[in-house]
DNA sequence: TGTACATCAGTGAACGCGCGTTCACTGATGTAC
DNA sequence: TGTACATCAGTGAACGCGCGTTCACTGATGTAC
C-alpha cells in the first residue's frame, strides 16, 4: 500500500528558501506569489504557513538564509587564501583571485545578492529586516577593514586611504559588477572588476 | 461658476512618472500599485489608462525617462569639467569631482537607480525593457570608455589595464555605492566610494 | 512489546480584498469653414 | 463671429482573477510508561 512519506520539515523549508530565492532575485519580493512557490516544492498553501507565520517571515529567514551563506563561502576562501602563506596582503590576493574564480566559474550569470535586491525594495518589509540588511553589509565592512588595517601595520599604504572606504570598496564593487553583468547579459564583467580591484589593493600597498 | 480646469496631459503623465519612481525604488515595480499612483496624482484608473495602455508601459517610459535624465546630467558635468580645462584626463578628474559633490549635495540618501531595480526583477518586463536597460548600461560603457581611451593616447597608462574595464567600474562603483549606502543609511558612502574611485583613476595615468 | 498521547508536517476549503484592465461616456479646448 | 466637428484628458462603474491569510482537521512518526 502505498503510504503517505512523510517528509522531514526542514527539507520543505530549505526547498521554499531555495526557489523563493531564485524567484525573488529574478522578479522582486511582491512579485513572487505563495502560490507559485508552493506549485514548484509540491505542497498546498497551508503547508507553506506551517513553515513561515506569514510573507514577512519568509522574507526575514531568506535573508537571514542568505546571509549565513555569504559569511561560510567568505570564511571559507579566507581559510584557503591564507593556508598558501602566512602575509596578510599576500592571503588577501590570493582570496580575491580565489572569489574571481569562483565567480568565473559559475554557469551562468551570477544570480544576484539578495542585499541589493533588499535594498531596492525596504518598503516591503518591517524594521527588523532592514535593520538585518544594514548589519549584513556592516559585517563585509568590518571583516575587509580588519583585513586591510592589518595589512596597513606590515605595509605601509602608498597612499593616504582610509581603510574603511577600501573595505566598503570590496562590497561595492561586487555589489556593482551583478548589476553590470546582469544588466548587459555577461557573465565575465563580474570576475574582471573583482580583479581590476585587486590590482588597485595591490596598488595600495606596493609598488609594483 | 467653477469650471472644471483641463490639465496638460504632460504633466499629469510627468507627475506620475515621478510618483512612480519614487515608489518603485521603494517597494519593486510589483509592488506598486497603480491605485497608489492614482492617489498621489489625483486622478482616476481611467485617467491612469488613458497616459499608459498598461503597467508595462509606465515601466518603459519610466526606465526611458531614467535613462534620458541620466543621459544629460552627465553632459551637463562632463561639458562644465572640460570648460574649466582643455586636458582630457584632468577634465575627467573634475568630471569626478563634481560628481562626487552632486551627491554629496543630495539632502538625503541617493534614491536609488532605476537599472539596478529593474535588473533586479527584470523577469516582470518584456525583452523591449530588458534591452533599453542593457541598451543604458552599454552606453554608459561606451561613454567612460571613450574618455579613457582618448586620456591614454595622452597619458600612458602607469599599468596594463582595459579601458572598457575601467569604464564599467565607474558605473559599478556607483551601483554598487547606492546599494552600501542605501542599505547602512550613510548619504556619504556614496560620494566617497566616487572619490576614492578617482584617486584610483589618477594613479592609472599619473605617478602621484 | 503494546498502548496512549504528543508532535510534526502537512491538507482542504473558504475568506475578502486589491489588483490590473475594459468599456461606454463626458466636458473642456482646438481647428476649419 | 458663429457653428460643427475633432481631439484631449479624463470619469464611473464593472470585471474577474489572484493574492495572502485563517481555521478546523489529519495521518504519520516519536516518546513515555
Amino acid at each position: 500500500m502505498a503510504e503517505l512519506q512523510r517528509r522531514k520539515g526542514s527539507e520543505t523549508r530549505n526547498q521554499i528558501l531555495s526557489f523563493a530565492e531564485t524567484a525573488v532575485l529574478e522578479k522582486g519580493f511582491a512579485g513572487t506569489s505563495i502560490d507559485e512557490l508552493i506549485a514548484a516544492v509540491g505542497i498546498t498553501k497551508s503547508g507553506f504557513f506551517y513553515h513561515f507565520k506569514d510573507k514577512n517571515a519568509l522574507a526575514k529567514a531568506l535573508l537571514q538564509h542568505y546571509l549565513d551563506r555569504e559569511e561560510a563561502i567568505f570564511d571559507e576562501l579566507f581559510e584557503r587564501a591564507d593556508d598558501l602563506n602566512d602575509d596578510p596582503l599576500h592571503g588577501f590576493l590570493v582570496f580575491l583571485k580565489l572569489f574571481a574564480e569562483v565567480l568565473a566559474d559559475l554557469p551562468e550569470t551570477h544570480p544576484g545578492c539578495l542585499v541589493s535586491a533588499f535594498c531596492y525594495q525596504d518598503q516591503l518589509f518591517n524594521r527588523e529586516i532592514r535593520e538585518l540588511n544594514a548589519a549584513g553589509v556592516l559585517r563585509w565592512r568590518e571583516r575587509f577593514n580588519d583585513r586591510l588595517e592589518l595589512i596597513a601595520r606590515h605595509y605601509p599604504p602608498k597612499m593616504e586611504i582610509e581603510m574603511s572606504e577600501l573595505a566598503d570598496m570590496v562590497s561595492g564593487i561586487v555589489e556593482g559588477g551583478i548589476v553590470i553583468s546582469r544588466s548587459v547579459r555577461d557573465k565575465d564583467v563580474l570576475p574582471q572588476q573583482v580583479l581590476l580591484l585587486r590590482r588597485f589593493v595591490r596598488r595600495v600597498f606596493l609598488d609594483s
